[in-house]
DNA sequence: GCACATAGTGTACTGAAAACACTAAGCGGG
DNA sequence: CCCGCTTAGTGTTTTCAGTACACTATGTGC
């Protein structure tokens, strides 16, 4: 029962499904490989966990080497174990997916992160491309997006602090990926009373300009669902 | 990048949290350990994942080898790795949940569990009984058991092949934990189309008999969600 | 000043969930 | 054998949330 046995141990990495919005539509930050296995290809950013960090830490370290961001909504995923994932031995990698709004998102090119770039996710060649099992993840990701997306708040953090209503609703327009009645989403959303009204307009060409509006991060009801969407990085005690 | 490096790496184990109904109430199964740290308190059954078995398969042959159950539901929970969550060194745990029906839930005293039993999840003494951070790993579980009783048909895994609406009933009150309405219930579970009505009736003493049911995993609507209750082990591929 | 493109607004219908109380059936005891 | 007890079983009304659906408002650029 020693946690330091000589049996041979797995490695654990995490792997990270950084989702933003761009060119109007849902982009995920994926890394050219730069050695083999699946030398050129594409994979999900992620690396070891050191022995001293948790997993959410590990997760928030990746995404600051990697992107240069930190403060985004972070979540574990899920955690993916099969014996033959790395060809180059036992990995277990414990997948995250965050959220970057649209001022964050210029890569931040860091150190060895120097191939990275957003790729569109509905891209029906994209799956081919990706590296070890990150097809699988990333599906699972954009899965529990769009669940989420309906009974959370994660819709917010795509968009920057001040955000036309037009703009959310494109926004959940292109993760669900069909059509939403303009009257029925602001009804909807007006009435969670989670956003403020600002009393600035944006114009955008020329067009009628449109009011912004901001975020709040109100505690509203018991449901720990929502509380889950509110706060940074997830984990299970902070979601009671 | 290699997964070989000479720096030292954490243990990976699974955790479980398994459920049941007896006497009227949500139980789990927990084992007394018998050597320190935490000698004599109680601990859910787990231990370290092979280096030639995924996760789901060290869940199952875990739940092979301290329950003696094969076949239930399974699925993977959430990952704890906080370097301080065992004090013999860096462990990092994948838990999951099953859920055990009151027909299969006699424990098989097998080899390194002899000392398991099973306790009643809402007693407000366990949490301070429980080893390591076994009691937030509790909570999540129940959490989530709570969530996906309301949309997904797991109440089913916690009772026989057989059951009367009234037992039904009564498990989602004790999951719950308040009373639901009889004549409401009926409907909605009879509405879902799932469990099938059959010739049989049962007597229990000296009232009216109930009629049995019986649940079939029928494919029913293109939500991940419910796909996801009827399989025994659950995994994002599997959710699709 | 008018054409254009996006912003912004209300009402009627439909379906699901919630509240709510009585009758039916079998058994056991007198 | 019948009466009392206990659980099984059944419908209707109301309420609320979600959906369908089309026109007016406003600022810019020509």
């Amino acid at each position: 029962m020693s946690s330091q046995e000589a049996y041979p141990k797995p490695s654990v990495t995490v792997d990270l499904v950084i989702f933003t919005i761009a060119e109007d539509t849902l982009q995920v930050l994926l890394i050219r490989r730069g050695a083999e296995p699946f030398l050129g290809q594409w994979a999900l950013p992620g690396g070891f966990v050191e022995i001293d960090e948790s997993l959410d830490e590990a997760a928030t370290r990746e995404l600051r080497e990697e992107v240069g961001v930190t403060q985004i909504y972070l979540e574990q995923l899920y955690t993916f174990g099969e014996p033959g994932r790395d060809p180059r031995g036992r990995v277990i990698s414990v997948a995250y997916f965050a959220l970057i709004d649209a001022d964050r998102q210029r890569i931040h090119a860091a150190s060895d992160a120097a191939d990275a770039a957003w790729h569109p996710v509905f891209d029906p060649q994209l799956g081919a491309r990706l590296a070890f099992d990150h097809q699988r993840i990333l599906e699972y990701a954009v899965w529990r997006l769009r669940n989420k997306i309906e009974w959370t708040t994660v819709g917010y953090e795509l968009l920057p602090a001040k955000f036309t209503l037009s703009e959310l609703q494109r926004v959940y327009e292109i993760i669900l990926q069909r059509p939403v009645d303009k009257r029925n989403f602001r009804k909807r959303i007006l009435a969670q009373g989670l956003i403020r009204e600002l009393k600035e307009s944006r114009s955008v060409g020329a067009h009628r300009p449109a009011r912004l509006y901001s975020f709040q991060k109100r505690e509203v009801g018991d449901s720990p669902h929502q509380r889950e969407a509110t706060i940074s990085t997830t984990s299970p005690s902070s979601r009671r």
